[in-house]
Formats: C-alpha cells, structure tokens, sequence
DNA sequence: TTCGTCGCTTGACCCGCATCAAGCGACGCA
DNA sequence: TGCGTCGCTTGATGCGGGTCAAGCGACGAA
C-alpha cells in the first residue's frame, strides 16, 4: 500500500475556475446562470494533477472531498483483504468522483488515473454549505448522486442477466455515447484501459473480452487494433444488449 | 401493466409522526436532536397502506416523493422491455425507497411490497427545502443516497465475483445482520421473497438458489423449511463469502 | 375434503465461460 | 539493436451453473 507522493497543486485563477470551464455544461455547475455562477464561486479548493496510473485517493483515506474531472480519464475499484478485486467504474471529464465516500466519511473505492489528468477538488464541507445558499445546485448534485444510483444499477442488470457479447456491446455502446457527448467521435476511439480492467468491471475474464472483440471484429461489428477501437455496426450492437433471452 | 387502485392514504397526527416513531434511529432523521426534530415538522405528507404485492410506484411513474418505510417489506426491480428482468433490491423497516428518481424526474425501478407495508411519503421538493434550512438532515440525505451506491457496489463485487454459494452466503449474512438491527433474531427469520427473486437479485436461477440452500442444510451451516431460516453457523457462511479465489 | 396452483426440490444433461497454456507483437530500456 | 516485459490473442479442456423435466408439499378455493 505505498501511496504516492502529495500530489502537486496547481495554481489557477480559482475564482473563475467554473465560468471558463468548457465543460461546465456537463458537470456539476451544469444548468447554472450567471448570478449563480457568482455564488459558487469558491466551490473549486483547488486543481490536483494527476499522472497515469497515480491514485487520486486511496480506500481508505478520509473522505475530505470530491473531484471533478477537467481532463483525463479514470477508475475505480475496490481491492478486498481477501485478494477479490474489481473495476467497478471508469470516469472522464465532467463526471463527479467520490461520492460513495459520504456515507462513512472514508474512501471506499481507489481512485486511479489512466492516463494524465487534471481534477478540481471541491471540499465536501464547502459543497453542502452552498448547496444550502444556492439551490440549483443543491438540486444539481441530488440529480449527481441518484444518477450514480442509476448508473450502478444498470451494471447490475448487466452482470445479472447478461452474456459475455451483450455485456461488451453495451459497454461499448456507453462509451461511444459519453465519449460523443465530450466531442469526440461516437464511433472511433482509443480505449484507455486494459482487457483486464474492461473484464474486471463487466464480471469477465481478460480471455472472454479479447475473444469477444475478435469475434465482433470478425462480424463486422468493429475493428480493433490494439486500443484503437472503430465501430461499424453500432445498431448491430444495439441489437446484441436489447435482444431479450430465450 | 395494470396499476393497482390508488393507495389509502391513513389519518395520522403528522405533525408528530417522527417524533413518536421507534424507527427514528435508523431512518432520515437519525441523529437529530429535540430542536431540529420540530424543525422538520411537516417533512412527512402522508402515510401510505400497501398491501403484500401491490405496487408502491411503477418505473415510468413521475418522481414526487420518496418513501420511507415504517412496517414491512418491499423489493424493487426493473423489467426491461425485451422480457429482461432484475430485483435491484430488497427493503426493510427504516429504508428509503425512491432515491432513483432524483436523476430523471420518473422513477426507475418498481417497488412492490413482499408483505403488507405501511410507508411514510416524503414529498421530495418538500425534503429540499428542509434540508437547505437544516444542516444534519441534509447530511443525512446525502449519507443515505451515498450509502445506497455504496450498497449497489457490493452488489456489483457480488455479481462480478463469487460464485453461487457465495452469493447466497452473502446474502442471509446481510439479511441477518439488518434483522438484527431492527431488533430481531440474527440466526432465525422468514424470508419474504421467493427462491426465484432471491436469484433474479443475486444473478442466479432459482434452481441455483434451492441446490445452494439445501448443500448448506447438508452441510449443518442451517435450516430451511420453506421461507424459514435458522443460521446455525454463521462463521462459516462468512468464511464462504471471505474466501480467496485461487 | 378434494382439487388446482404455486413455490420449491432434485435429477440429468449441456453450454458458456473460466482455466491453463503457448505464442506474439508493441514498447521501453540497456 | 537486442532483450525483457506487458498486454493481447488464440487454442484446448473442464466445470459451474443454466436448462429442461418430473414430482412433491403447502396453501387456498370450491
């Protein structure tokens, strides 16, 4: 359990950190106007960098916080005594991490960067005593953390009645959609995980998940090369999750 | 999709309704003092009946109100249109139904009742307001709504890593302890719910479920007859779940 | 009391995925 | 440039749990 070093600050003009942030149309601020946008400020304590495969927090740790992330892409797992270990999220730009640690003011889960990424920390204390002030945002986070809800809940659906291929395609299908969402092409991208985090989060084995993206790439589904993954057939995909079983 | 006739609504003194009730310490207002219990006076709207296997909201249905349970028992599920089908969940005394549908406006999940159930109506505006003028309860409701995706992601290491016997271990060890909790025997309680919900919530089938069940019985770990379970060893249903793959 | 239904148990069989194993290409480092 | 490591692919084999089927006991209705 060797921790990394303090994660270096990063000076910023924090007092306008949200309102010239392009991606506060999707992350917490989201649906803010401008006299509200005056209010939060002094939300953001301060911006962490975060390089490739550093923690963000620990299991563990005290619960001080949660981040935003501004750039980059990470997960979460959780790595019990007894050697079971499991993904059980990846994160990208715009989306909260941290929340599971409220209910125990401890981290539950590791928080892990895949690639180098750039997260404002927004103190939990500071966050309730403007979601008191500021109702919209009181309402943002609700809405936050019911869809952390939500999202866990169709991981479950997956796991429970999914086959391999299904589960794969709607990961698959989730990405496109959130990486569409951020700009990006909905149908070429670059994964940032390993088959083993991807078999990890959907209950698989890294054998299973290469196997099943040679088969889609033998289908004509999509191609894959190395991370690179390009989608030919996304309604063939659809099909694959909403297929009902026999 | 057939609703149920509107639900009765019970007479109750309101205004006194969490003051007097015996679940206090376990439910939203837990760890409020004598003050702050007047101030949020007026939180509950109503008391709802709802008998064994009517539903307390359907998915689809627009989110208003959150649901805390004072008597009974309840699952919820989702059944998605291709005939797939999963209980997220099952709720006892003192738990919050309905934290789903702060995301999207609607609720996401069925709640149905598992025995005849009585639930006070926490209109959700109402709970915003109050939580914004009363610091430990919007605490409360933001360790509640953390605790549940907590809660969902052991479920998610469940699904994605044990297998069946363990599951089932994991299971009656949860079920025990939240009995116990409530003030019941932690070794000897009836189940509420079928073999089938049981495996539809721990992604099994329910033949799984009853040969799990009967190797444990074999095994002097308990007794079953029908919905009637005694623990008899509860060290080893823990080792069960503790265990290490190899 | 009898009958029908529902939930449960148990057996037989089979399939999907885990497991074990070998090999390969990309990448980083000496 | 060569070598080691890591992540990935692919094949062979086995097992856990799904599937199909039969039967039974508890319970409720007539």
């Amino acid at each position: 359990m060797n921790k990394p070093a303090t994660i270096p600050l990063t000076p910023v003009n924090l007092r306008t950190a949200c309102i010239q942030c392009n991606l506060r149309e999707l992350c917490l601020p989201m649906g803010l106007d401008a006299n509200e946008f005056e209010q939060i400020d002094g939300l953001i304590a301060a911006r962490k960098r975060v390089k490739r495969q550093q923690h963000l927090y620990h299991a563990g740790d005290p619960f001080e916080a949660i981040y935003a992330i501004r750039i980059g892409f990470f997960k979460t797992d959780i790595l019990t005594e007894d050697g079971r270990d499991q993904v059980t999220g990846f994160q990208m730009a715009g989306e909260i991490l941290g929340l599971d640690g409220i209910s125990t003011d401890r981290h539950v889960c590791n928080a892990v960067a895949l690639e180098d990424s750039d997260v404002c920390m927004i103190p939990f204390d500071r966050l309730e005593d403007l979601s008191r002030k500021v109702e919209p945002l009181q309402r943002q986070f609700n809405r936050f953390m019911s869809r952390e809800i939500v999202r866990e809940q169709s991981i479950m659906m997956l796991l429970g009645s999914m086959r391999a291929e299904e589960r794969l395609a709607a990961f698959l299908l989730n990405l496109s959609q959130r990486m569409q969402l951020r700009g990006y092409s909905a149908s070429e991208f670059n994964l940032r995980m390993t088959r083993e985090e991807i078999g990890s989060y959907l209950g698989l084995k890294l054998e299973t998940v290469s196997r099943a993206f040679s088969k889609f790439q033998d289908e004509g589904l999509l191609t894959v090369h190395q991370k690179h993954i390009q989608i030919l057939n996304s309604d063939a995909l659809r099909a694959l999750v909403g297929r009902a079983h026999v």
